[in-house]
DNA sequence: GATGAATGAGAATTCATTCAT
DNA sequence: CATGAATGAATTCTCATTCAT
């Protein structure tokens, strides 16, 4: 009996997302250009021609998957956010952030790895900033609430302490003190 | 005639120079990976072959760039300290740190778009830890004068403050605004 | 829909052995380090790329080739042969050493070109002497049961004598009165 | 005081033959393909420049030394020879013969790694068939002497236990009894 | 769809040779 | 004459991508 076009349809997004995984993987423990093709699809279990099936390239395969990325974490913010952010929503807010980095610490490692790179992330510029946007405007809003005189610095100087430990801790997940850093971080900020 | 030792050890410190400089300005703003040695080459105005009359390889000549790079470094950390910094020897340092880092702001990048890769960074770990180990010790200690109760966590929070303003103006030197988020950054924490 | 893995092996092993052919060609023609994989790539009429993906580098196409050269060598010697070696049998072993020889007269011709140079021959040192050794011990008894007083002497002797037939027949195959020379050996030596 | 003239020659001809000497010792240990200029001029200790003045090319040196070796191994052929070789004669040509390759034995190496590559060969073919000629002549008189029936075979297979025992020595010469070996074969024949 | 053999452009590297000094 | 910096062609090898089956 043949597979219905359901079944089809499902192995075929399982698949997509098993290359995918593992493309992050890859991509992140050796850098996007030293991970080859067949690395990938030998772990993946798919032949090197299947890939194209699924990604017209490299470079899709890559653009996919930090897209993919990012676009989870746009949710993270609240989205019923008014702009008047309590001091509860902000510890919150910061806590989901580190949440999510150690549950997705390769696509930070990814990111962080491209970053200096223009030529790939001009392609994510707009994306990102989709990203970085609401939490600089929440940031901006907490510090102005909270009578700072430039909000707008204090904004960025957060943005810029935020993006420093999740270098460090990915850089080095393993002995970076993450969690006490971050609780200490809250305690300096509120 | 040959030309005396004199006038070739100029010849070869200017044109050793030269291709470091331009192969730092290639890595940084391409990455090690995707910058090609036929690239640099071209673009110092010399020949692939001379290349290798200089390096032994492209790893020995990232390798070589990385080491002055971090050799350059050291010497910014107060040798004379005596672990007791004042606040206005913490503020000079801080000061210095942002000074070198617009100066040195391609190696910044070329670290920055490396540490991902372990393969890469285990070679210059030990010299890195030159450099990043005085920082946190007179961290440590300036936290400690001040009656801190974790010295230790406020002096890595403070280096990853350090390390994320500098990814951030890395990633985008013309329009981050570096002067007025370090001086944030010292009414902060003195 | 994908090859049979029956396809696949017989492409591959038609394949490979259509490389190592045309390689031992021009290796014995041109000598190991002055023939290329374009040229050997070009000549078997498939790319070079193509070569990388049945052996791994240029070393192991010339390992593979001597290995099995030395394996089909192998089994000319007399499995049974008790140590008793009889006028008839000594002197089969002789025609059907030259007969390899004429047959492979390409290895051979690889195998003089390569013998001057230890680094090369190292890696071939133990596989060879596995050919080398029954030879020696057959010769040796030979001439102890003729009643020889320096048995390894005499089959010394006649190991080079039959080298330098090979040598001087592989050196140029076309004159070389191969035939009539092996007759004269086997005069002399029953 | 400027040099005279004939200091200059000297100076010259001593140069060039530190160059072929040393040239020579390389090719024979690395094989000529293998073996750099560079390698040859440091050793030497002339400069690469330098190589160029006394020899127009690699091939030039190599032509240069072959050629000068094929020479020295002339004079070594009785020049008044009458054609009547008695057993004395005939083995102190053996002796001799031997004598050379011990002390030449890097001209020996030099010459079985290239006479496999028939480019490399037919330029000094008709140089090596003067050396060799001669050889066969006094054999063929020699066993014509005799009485032997097929002379010219029997040259033939002389001169083959010659190159073969040189090969095997060459090959090996620190372990290869030569001496011993010689001493049979002079034994055997006379 | 699925496979992996096959391609070819391009990368790093070597080295004989040239030439300004 | 002598030097070694400089060149560029050739070499080995890699890998994203294509395509016959």
């Amino acid at each position: 009996m043949p597979r219905t076009e359901e079944q089809l349809n499902k192995i075929r997004k399982d698949r997509k997302q098993k290359i995918k995984d593992t493309a992050l993987e890859v991509f992140a423990a050796h850098g996007y250009e030293s991970a080859s093709i067949s690395m990938i699809a030998k772990k993946a279990g798919v032949s090197k021609g299947l890939m194209y099936n699924y990604f017209e390239s490299k470079e899709d395969l890559l653009g996919t998957i930090m897209m993919e990325g990012i676009d989870e974490m746009l949710p993270l913010i609240d989205p019923d956010n008014d702009g008047v952010l309590t001091k509860e929503e902000f510890v919150f807010l910061i806590d989901e952030s580190f949440r999510i980095m150690k549950e997705k610490i390769n696509y930070y490692r990814l990111y962080f790895s491209l970053m200096m790179q223009p030529s790939v992330m001009n392609l994510f510029a707009d994306k990102l900033n989709e990203v970085a946007a609401p939490y600089i405007k929440i940031f901006v809003d907490y510090f102005e609430k909270k009578g700072s005189k430039k909000p707008m610095l204090e904004a960025i100087m957060v943005g810029a302490l935020l993006d420093g430990i999740g270098f460090n801790y990915a850089f080095n997940p393993d002995t970076y003190p993450l969690d006490d850093v971050v609780e200490l971080v809250k305690e300096k900020l509120v």
